[in-house]
DNA sequence: GTTAGTGCAAACCTTTTGCAGCTCT
DNA sequence: AGAGCTGCAAAAGGTTTGCACTAAC
């Protein structure tokens, strides 16, 4: 488990791990989504009424300092904020919807080809990738032709401008 | 010029090119650079010192809407804000030191060909990729390891914690 | 017992919105 | 003329900071 890791990591740091930390934690480990600052507030505080927003952020940028989540931004599909995950897989890109929103990930040896190339080409020191893909999923797809029919049936139905 | 494929684009969309429009659309695309919004007004006011930050935000969107401008985070070095660039190129990864928050272009197949998988393994619509790398660039990892060596040199010399 | 961490309130920064007046076409 | 656009002020959303109190080691 993640968790076990990010434990051992932060006490190697001197960083004591208090119980909201450990709430915390175990809401971004476990749950395997991509959660927001706000969503994890709101998660934490089911199980510990008194922890505030406040103490969520100054976890999320200890952990980010530290290597252990990922911060992700979606494409800002939904907002500004930043969405977290664990650090333990596999490099991977996130595509996500435009249009439902839906996140897939993907694994794929271009990802470290590019890493690579990076390096090599520039003689940089990666610490950190991000990819992210934005479009339609296959299912959106659908539902996109049909609202353009729609649209479209309804403006030859309809007068172009003023509907007298 | 490929400000001029965006006015085109903008005109054929019914989209007015007012005199603020043009001012901006200039900054974005001979400049270069990535400016984030404030930069933007800034230097938009030179021009014209009447010039609203809120037109900035409201040009921005409507060029980013069109898909004419590209929306960047880079990696948030330097804050939340968004940077923009103007979307003519090739489809490129910004590598980013964190340390002189010094950006660079990678252009490279690994790009076209993770855009190609993500697309055939999904079923899924690409509408826009992008693709973020921090690290340090070759002359911040001589600095680092200077800046390593002496904050051992002081560790060293003074004791751990309380100077006696 | 120290030092780090928490909660609270308030500030901060970036971006958006409502509305009256202006301006392209 | 009329829709689109701008400026101004004010609000909104997300995140950070100062400080006194509390808790982990």
């Amino acid at each position: 488990m993640a968790v076990q890791a990010i434990r051992d990591s932060l006490k190697q740091r001197g960083v004591r791990l208090t119980r909201q930390r450990q709430i915390l934690l175990e809401l971004i480990d476990k749950s395997g989504l991509h959660l927001d600052a706000e969503q994890l507030y709101k998660l934490a505080k089911e199980k510990d009424s008194k922890l505030n927003r406040v103490t969520v952020y100054r976890t999320l940028k200890l952990l980010k300092e530290g290597g252990l989540v990922d911060e992700l931004d979606l494409m800002h599909w939904g907002g500004d904020q930043h969405y977290y995950e664990t650090r333990t897989k596999q490099e991977h890109a996130h595509v996500i919807c435009l249009r439902c929103g839906k996140v897939e990930e993907f694994f794929g040896e271009p990802l470290q080809k590019l890493r690579r190339q990076v390096e090599s080409h520039f003689g940089f020191q990666v610490v950190l990738a991000r990819t992210e893909i934005g479009g339609y999923c296959a299912h959106c797809q659908v539902l996109r032709a049909q609202e353009a029919r729609e649209a479209a049936d309804r403006a030859a139905t309809a007068p172009p401008r003023k509907p007298a």
